[in-house]
DNA sequence: AAATAACTTGAATGACCGCTCAAGTAAAGC
DNA sequence: GCTTTACTTGAGCGGTCATTCAAGTTATTT
């Protein structure tokens, strides 16, 4: 009984998202997501309890998206190293790309994020543990079929890309980056099939 | 004629550049200055004329902090490539130190501006193009001097060696990092040293 | 059609923002 | 010691911040 919501709540959350990847959580303001998600501040406020709480329903909403953009590629691919090199050699393109931005949201909120108020910084990093830990299946799914070597640490590996992938996306966030994002890809995927034994 | 200041600019810089490095710049106060500088808005702004202004200070002390570490390493290092893994090696440590933030304060910067207000974020990119250009140098130099192969583009190299240091600096600022970070700098410091001849 | 319940609106709140400037203070020059 | 000049102070400015809530609106139920 009584009305229902006039609002979509997936596409209200894609736009929140969009807008938070942008702009980061401090330099966004209820202004800028009045406009964007068309929605006033009570709505936003009844829909979502906090500026705070629409920031970690965002967050969630990208991680969730980037984790079906993987596991939707590594799916596709013949073996886990080529999966891992395809998902590599798609983020070389994003330069391209008209997107939020070109960094991962992920990394902008751990980097943003003060010591003295490490909630959302927590959560960042429990997100980027999860994605560590798909790299470190797949690097062990490639051990264990034979496909890299038996003494390669998964966890370690799985750590080393993680952190490429930062610096070739932190790099591709430059205006300047050119067709370099595309090489240091390049270059991150040939590393990736050199472990092959 | 007239007094002169009782604050000692340089450190106050200091402090203001670690302040702004540990926070960003819209989640840095003036009050937060205030109590980091021992100053009152006053004082503050006959010095440097806005919290913007004073960012840019900040931020180009935080550049020429981080060439003269670089040079010195370069300076003692017996050739550029062992100058360079020396370099990636120390920043492996960082995860120990005490430090405002374990991420580059140029890259943090680049992922804090929005796109409708590119002065820092252009400031953050030319200090960049310098850093990236002086790893270009010594990739330049190491292949002149025949120490890594003569179709070796150092340009690209320094691309990828800067994307990587991102990566490797931003993976460090997690609080669950633990000892991979000097793990990744040690493999990046091998690929490095696997460059030569 | 009337009653009910759910959602939307936007003005208002107190707090904080970056910034200014008149008044106060202290060192240098005479 | 007086004047001049430079620097420091902090209250206060207009504006924006996230948030609340009483009033208005509309779909659903009776």
């Amino acid at each position: 009984m009584g009305r229902q919501a006039t609002y979509d709540r997936d596409k209200v959350l894609k736009s929140a998202m969009e807008l938070f990847w942008a702009r980061g959580f401090h330099n966004t303001s209820l202004k800028d997501l009045e406009g964007a998600l068309d929605m006033r501040p009570g709505s936003i406020y009844a829909a979502f309890g906090s500026k705070e709480a629409l920031f970690r329903a965002a967050l969630d909403r990208y991680a969730r998206d980037g984790r079906a953009g993987l596991n939707e590629i590594m799916r596709r691919a013949e073996t886990p190293i080529a999966g891992l090199a395809a998902y590599v050699r798609l983020l070389g393109g994003i330069a391209r790309k008209a997107m939020p931005s070109r960094a991962c949201m992920l990394v902008k909120t751990l980097l943003e994020a003060p010591d003295d108020a490490p909630e959302l910084r927590n959560l960042a990093e429990e997100m980027m543990r999860a994605a560590e830990a798909t790299f470190a299946e797949a690097f062990r799914a490639a051990r264990d079929s034979g496909e890299i070597a038996p003494d390669s640490g998964p966890e370690v590996l799985a750590a080393q890309l993680q952190a490429a992938i930062f610096g070739l996306r932190a790099y591709a966030q430059r205006s300047d980056a050119g067709d370099r994002v595309e090489k240091i890809a390049e270059e991150i995927a040939r590393d990736l099939e050199g472990l092959r034994v």
